[in-house]
DNA sequence: GCCAACGTTGGC
DNA sequence: GCCAACGTTGGC
């Protein structure tokens, strides 16, 4: 099973937004850069555990866990022409971006802040793709390690 | 293939 | 709003 981090601007699509959503399921879509693109078209798979991370807001940080409950498929907002995400470069017999379905599993008790996860980026974080210079993957995997040590900040 | 220009991300 | 960092585009 994989572990990853997913990034949202809350202002967009938040926690609160998945919290209300039907199943507190949604698609993960939009996503616009091929290396992120490769890791849900590839890697993403159901039952993998991610991350919800809030950013370009006052306080980013992470906020829940979800679950991936629909592995890679072909983004539908690239085919749509009056979609603010439209490519009229992806074709559908061979789509160009992709999108999985993530479920709200548990909002934390409170946000994991990027400023607390920055306390540790020396030590146990360093390794942590989130923290490294210049990152700015909206999607990135984070290790099974990581992954338990950023929930037991809680 | 190089690289300048431009657009986007995202923290502050 | 600022700005550093990165990705993409397109001329050559």
């Amino acid at each position: 099973m994989n572990h990853w981090l997913m990034k949202t601007e809350p202002t967009t699509f938040g926690v609160d937004d998945l919290a209300r959503a039907p199943k507190r399921t949604t698609m993960w879509d939009g996503v616009r850069n091929y290396q992120a693109r490769n890791m849900l078209r590839d890697e993403f798979a159901r039952g993998d555990r991610a991350l919800l991370y809030h950013s370009s807001c006052e306080v980013p940080g992470v906020v829940a866990t979800m679950r991936v409950v629909r592995a890679g498929y072909a983004d539908p907002t690239a085919f749509d022409r009056r979609h603010r995400h439209y490519d009229e470069g992806s074709d559908p017999a061979n789509p160009r971006w992709y999108a999985v379905d993530v479920q709200l599993e548990r909002r934390l008790r409170r946000v994991i802040t990027l400023t607390e996860l920055r306390a540790h980026a020396t030590r146990e974080l360093s390794k942590l793709l989130l923290l490294q210079k210049g990152s700015r993957l909206s999607v990135m995997p984070v290790s099974e390690a990581h992954f338990d040590f950023i929930l037991a900040l809680e």
